[in-house]
DNA sequence: TAACTGTACTAAGGCAAATAGTACAGTAGA
DNA sequence: TCTACTGTACTATTTGCCTTAGTACAGTTA
């Protein structure tokens, strides 16, 4: 399925549902408008209380992620707009990883040489924003 | 002082003290079998309990950060044995970061100008990792 | 001996996460 | 209309981790 939960993980439980939800809807994966699971059919299909799938999707809500109507559903919300926000807290998290370089002698050209061996091997995976779904899609 | 608490930070006061003390170690700003603070002189100066410190400092014993004797303290260990994992431990979180990269329609050139900048800014403050330190140091 | 060191306990309080159960309003199809 | 779904909003309870508090013991050093 698309959401596995990783018990391992210490992070919460409604947080691991929201980021992944969060990525998917990201990614396109799921497209604009797209009807996500129920709280009740993800909850049993993950065996995991309502409440807490519920409190996921609060988080999506809340960040632009999702929109809900009572009695119809959730639904992936129109991220194009989250666009810049996202790309700056991208370069804030690399900054953040980068940091440690320097302490363990790891320079500019190793990484640069990584970051190109990286792309390389995901050109397939490697797919554009769908960003230009203007047009296609009415508010319900 | 080396050490402050960010009371902000949700994460347990005892892995921001590990953590901390871990990068002062691998930046060698805490040579190899340098004395680090006791516990009790640590939780009165950050106003913590001694128990929280003590957890902090078997996290750092456990993690072959440090080592400690009875009744003469806690030292700075060897950690150039340990710089192997840490460096491939950087790159599993550099691909992690760079992973989202694509959906946001980031590519490897805004990646290596990025890079290229923050070591350009970060020039002087690189400095290299202290790892030849063989011979100097005795074990205690 | 005195003052420090790390270490090992027990006990208690606080807090967030998660579960359990119930209830209500809106939507859609038979 | 009836039924079954949808999201939403509560309260209550349990659980686990973090933190604090206090005490105790063994080893080291001057």
């Amino acid at each position: 399925m698309l959401i596995e939960i990783d018990f391992r993980d210490k992070r919460p439980l409604y947080e691991q549902i929201s980021d992944k939800l969060k990525r998917l809807i990201e990614e396109g994966v799921i497209g604009k408008d797209e009807l996500l699971p129920s709280v009740r059919a993800l909850s049993m299909e993950l065996s995991i209380n309502p409440n807490t799938i519920q409190k996921a999707y609060g988080v999506l809500d809340r960040d632009g992620y999702s929109y809900s109507v009572a009695g119809k559903g959730s639904f992936a919300a129109d991220v194009s707009g989250l666009l810049p926000g996202r790309i700056a807290a991208f370069y804030g998290e690399l900054d953040t990883v980068l940091a440690r370089a320097p302490a363990l002698g790891v320079g500019e050209k190793e990484v640069t040489e990584h970051v190109s061996g990286f792309f390389r091997d995901n050109a397939g995976s490697g797919r554009t924003v769908p960003q230009n779904n203007t047009g296609g899609g009415e508010e319900k």
